[in-house]
RNA sequence: GCCCCCCUAGCUCAGACGGUAGAGCGUUUCCAUGGUAAGGAAAAGGUCACCGGUUCGAUUCCGGUGGGGGGCUCCA
């Protein structure tokens, strides 16, 4: 038999002349698809003298791609089983997934997706092998007469790259076979591949839910069926996954402001308008006071401005050209009609803003500036209504009413980069001192086709912004022309407790304001130049970020932001008095302290207090009293017993100074 | 905005060929005076989201409106 050289993760071997991957790694389970040459390849693959081939695990960001992907084909295999009447969309991989949209005769309830699943679970067992099958355009559309959609994609092949190349993809137009045990296809998919040898090497799935989906994600094409999974490497992993999925449904914001009696959406005031009660008021105004010393601090000077404007101001800001449709309709004021019912008197248009910036140019535009004023920072709390749609609204982290902590700074061109700088150095610091420690920066860049402004200027500060971004040695990642039309930004992305990501801050420099509302400085030679706008916030929204530390901290906020910061809990009536008397002392200290004298038993008392997540209880009874101490008992069940009050005081005291967690 | 699902007590949820409803927790009152995550008893609490339609009769079936959820799209 005649042997040919190939490497084999970079070691030289020798096989036989029609080896396949597959025996070449036959010892090695976790190798489920390669890399010949540097190229993703099933590991049915053909091999040739000469060939470098790198075995790909399933664990491996590619190995899990291959593994999602194969699980959406034997899903859509499943579902043509079920439901013969249904139409196959397309079935990438995603994160943590995958999913395969569907156009079938009545949409999935979560009793098909069971049934599914079922079917699914035969297929995997019966170890059916993925056969890569090469074919031509005419062939496929013949095969596929039946499947609109592939024809479809078939016809796009040309424009691969899109989300239609997991389908079509490369050179090659390519059918995948799902063989069944007399090696007959069973089953077939128009598919770039590659995929895992046989079912029988997808360890762990399950389906997690239906939904819609545009076609081909455009609005005006028919709308599919998706069916979300997921896929893992072993049973574990997929536990751990579906564990992490409850940890984040537990500490979702919605639930906890409900449970902790933070805050509400009543329906009388209407869809993603938030009143916060007060326990959610004390966090918010803790959150808010901490943010206002700093900028303080940091030289921001703070303003106020209305919630109505006329029209006029947005006109001339632009918003009601490009923005009209986010903003809530204008109010119509002293409009005067004949009796026929035509305008004898226009009436003025009022709107709710939908942003602080405008109101902000116009404090700047009041008197003349001087460039010894410069950088002029304006900061406010300034709450702003979007008419979003209804669709996208979730809670407090997409609202139509809400609060930025806004500032827009106006500098000169020179000082632009280190005012970028200390801003960047400032928000993330800002950012730590809440609690969020992992930060990673993504920089937008350029739109051509959608921007104004010099190339000069653009290219001046996204420098400055990416200088100010390497500076921090912090992760930055490239948004290749994200930018919006008016200048380049800086978003700082921040990872919760349980690993996800949410976009904080953005640092947005502006060279379209400044010209529309003509804002002028005197220089030093008393010529009149144009300031450098920076937009920046944050938190983004109050009430966004409040959602995303109470998910953060799973509503156990540290001691600086809890609303109830200790509970005194006696362990019989007959120390509430002397226990009061320590409420007082607390009290007076500044501390946030409850003292739980209902006619519940102790036990029962600190359940609750352990409930409602407050840091510290404060525990008395006869021993206490007669040493004049108190215990300790902290959220996570730990317990000091005899300590003086003062002491007790100071410590607690020290640790809401200090911002700590406990 | 689009597709699907949901709305029953303050909260979490049962329930019924169409004949106006239950539990636990919470609340109130009483009893119990208890050292580290639920002591006991009783009571109050509901136009079954709202508006129409079908029906002798609708919380239940149908339609609309509002609100919520999961996605799509959008997030300047």
């Amino acid at each position: 038999m005649s042997q040919i050289s190939i490497t084999v993760d970079g070691a030289k071997s020798s096989v036989e002349i029609d080896a396949r991957p597959t025996q070449i790694f036959a010892e090695r389970k976790e190798i489920i698809v390669c890399k010949v040459n540097g190229v993703l390849k099933d590991l049915w693959t053909e091999l040739s003298e000469g060939d470098a081939v790198e075995g790909i695990s399933i664990s491996s960001p590619e190995g899990l791609s291959v593994l999602r992907h194969s699980t959406a084909h034997v899903m859509a295999q499943a579902v043509q089983q079920v439901f013969a009447q249904t139409r196959l969309g397309i079935g990438p991989p995603i994160t943590d997934g995958f999913y395969y949209d569907f156009d079938p005769e009545r949409p999935f309830n979560p009793e098909d997706l069971e049934k599914v699943e079922s079917a699914m679970r035969k297929i995997v067992k019966d170890g059916q092998r993925f056969r890569r099958r090469v074919t031509t355009e005419a062939d496929a559309l013949k095969e596929l007469a039946h499947e609109p959609y592939k024809c479809e994609l078939i016809g796009l092949k040309a424009g691969a790259g899109d989300e239609a190349s997991v389908e079509v993809g490369g050179s090659e137009l390519t059918i995948y076979d799902n063989l069944g045990r007399d090696g007959q296809p069973v089953w077939s998919d128009l598919c770039r591949g590659p995929h895992l040898p046989s079912t029988k090497h997808i360890p762990a799935f399950k389906l997690m839910r239906s939904a819609a989906a545009y076609w081909r994600g455009s609005e005006k094409n028919p709308m599919l069926q998706r069916i979300y999974g997921t896929a893992w490497p072993s049973q574990d992993e997929l536990t751990a996954y579906l564990d992490l999925l409850a940890e984040a449904e537990k500490r979702d914001h919605r639930r906890l402001g409900t449970e902790l009696d933070l805050f509400s959406f009543p329906e009388e005031i209407g869809s993603g308008l938030a009143v916060f009660h007060p326990k959610g008021g004390i966090i918010r105004r803790a959150m808010e006071d901490y943010s206002r010393k700093r900028h303080e601090d940091e030289g921001y000077e703070f303003v106020y401005s209305p919630h109505l404007t006329k029209a006029a101001l947005f006109e001339k800001s632009g918003h009601l050209q490009w923005y009209s449709e986010g903003m809530y309709p204008p109010m119509i004021m002293d409009e005067e009609l004949h009796s026929d019912g035509t305008i004898k008197r226009a009436g003025q248009q009022y709107y709710m803003k939908p942003m602080n910036c405008p109101f902000h140019n116009l404090i700047f535009a009041s008197r003349g500036r001087s460039y010894r004023e410069l950088p002029l920072r304006l900061f406010e709390f300034g709450t702003v209504y979007r008419y979003e749609k209804s669709g996208v609204i979730h809670g407090l982290t997409r609202a139509r009413g809400f609060t930025q902590d806004d500032a827009h700074i106006y500098c000169t061109k020179e000082q632009m980069v280190d005012e970028l700088d200390s801003l960047l150095t400032f928000v993330l610091n800002l950012l730590r001192d809440y609690g969020l420690e992992d930060f990673y920066l993504e920089l937008s860049t350029r739109n051509p086709e959608k921007s104004v402004g010099e190339d000069a200027d653009w290219a001046e500060a996204t420098e400055a912004l990416r200088k100010a971004a390497v500076a921090q040695k912090l992760e930055l990642v490239l948004d290749e022309g994200g930018a919006a039309f008016y200048g380049p930004k800086i978003s700082v992305q921040a990872k919760d407790a349980i690993g996800r990501t949410w976009q904080m801050s953005t640092i947005q420099v502006d060279f379209q304001l400044p010209q529309r509302f003509e804002l002028e400085y005197s220089a030093t030679d008393g010529t009149r130049q144009r300031p450098v706008m920076i937009h920046r916030a944050l938190f983004g929204s109050i009430e966004r970020f409040f959602g995303v530390l109470t998910e953060h901290y799973s509503g156990a906020f540290p001691p600086w932001l809890a609303p109830v910061q200790v509970t005194a809990i006696p362990v019989a009536e007959a120390f509430v008095d002397y226990l009061a008397g320590v409420v007082k002392a607390f009290k007076s200290a500044g501390i946030r302290i409850d003292l739980d004298a209902s006619d519940d038993r102790m036990q029962k008392k600190i359940r609750n207090a352990q409930m409602q997540k407050v840091p510290y209880m404060l525990i008395a009874g006869e021993e206490d009293q007669l040493a004049g101490k108190v215990s300790i008992r902290y959220r996570n069940g730990e317990q000091k017993n005899g300590i003086a009050v003062v002491d007790a005081i100071a410590e607690i005291q020290s640790a809401i100074r200090d911002r700590k967690q406990v």
